[in-house]
DNA sequence: AAAGTCATGTTGCAAATGCAACAGAAAGAA
DNA sequence: TTCTTTCTGTTGCATTTGCAACATGACTTT
């Protein structure tokens, strides 16, 4: 996906983004599968591949808080742990990735440029997407049971495909790190919906019945 | 709380707030416990008493989502659930509220007034901010035991106070609700971790040891 | 005062969950 | 190929949790 193409410049022309390339220092990065991308006050754009979000949690372990693709953006904006320094981004699949330090997009830009309020606008927007993804997953952690979460993350993936059957991003054991409950419980349960006829599941492809 | 004195108008002068009022066609309204809050495609900045949001089950039944006082902002940009018609605000503590309607904010302002971009800036601050409760709501029901949360949420309140201990803003019933555990269970939880000298509970006031 | 409502405390019990441990399958690296 | 790692499936068991039911006290309403 390119630069242009991506939410965050939405409305901008390609000469504008060539000016703004310079104007907010712009940096361009590639990364490799299983290497970890550094953020510090940056915002980062997802040109290609994919990466997860996690969590560093006391004991080293990691906790995947979000796993996401083309066009994703991630950085201090967007999540509470980045300040408190245990969040790890790790690219999932090799990724090329845009930095932008932060403050070039807060803080008002000395040059009065035009395209900066165009940004933020944008930069709005992605938010508000951002508050959406966030809420989606209360929502799936509001449930108590392992089926609940399962139904209620299966309802959500079935209407972003808008058909009856979707395909998990990850692997399941990636999917009971995402739903917070232990992963053989998990495949226990889901294999009690398969067997009451709930759902159908073929390798990573699920199919709500 | 003044409308001025709410970040969404940092840096606004009292003259400009004026102007906006007509621009934005605000519209204040009053609001009486246990009245329930519409909100269609409005914002909603909270002046006075607080309120809760909650999300509508199917049985329903009402699970709270969160709870917010002077100051709060509500609304369509907030939270996923209000698109899916079954989020309901109610006011908990008689409340004024002033109401926005989103497409003055989102739609670029044909008067090309200068304190709309200020509005932006100001509102992307307090999605920021929004992520950031989020974040804390998801770190908070990422923990698997009752237990687990209570410790998580008790040490978000303690880090916000600043103090060994805080008080409740709520009632057991309804932290009980937002922890999204079984309320007997969780006072059964609460008596052992008092026992085992965890915390110290008086009424609402904890103290963490 | 009487009735109703709500917050809170308690308990037994069935069901769900987490945990640990093991094993085969699949995928990737050497 | 072989070796290694990760993913996946399975099971027993102790613990936790949810649920239902009931009791009490504070407070409000009639």
């Amino acid at each position: 996906m390119k630069l242009l193409e991506n939410p965050l410049f939405h409305g901008v022309s390609a000469g504008e983004l060539e000016e703004m390339t310079r104007c907010f220092e712009m940096e361009e990065r590639k990364f490799r599968e299983k290497e970890e991308i550094p953020i510090h006050k940056n915002v980062g754009i997802l040109l290609e591949g994919s990466v997860s979000i996690n969590r560093l949690n006391a004991d080293g372990s990691l906790d995947m808080l979000e796993y996401m693709s083309d066009g994703g953006i991630f950085g201090s904006f967007f999540s509470l742990f980045e300040e408190m320094g245990d969040l790890i981004v790790i690219c999932e699949k090799s990724c090329t990735v845009v930095f932008i330090d932060t403050c070039h997009i807060t803080k008002r830009c000395s040059r009065a440029c035009h395209h900066h309020s165009l940004v933020v606008e944008n930069l709005l927007n992605l938010m508000t997407e951002k508050v959406h993804q966030l809420s989606e997953k209360v929502e799936i952690l509001s449930h108590r049971s392992i089926r609940g979460k399962l139904l209620c993350y299966f309802q959500f993936q079935q209407n972003k495909t808008g058909n009856m059957d979707f395909s998990l991003p990850f692997s399941y054991s990636a999917l009971a790190s995402y739903l917070c409950v232990d992963r053989s419980a998990m495949s226990r349960e889901l294999k009690k919906m398969k067997n009451e006829g709930l759902i159908q599941m073929q390798g990573r492809k699920i199919t709500l019945v």
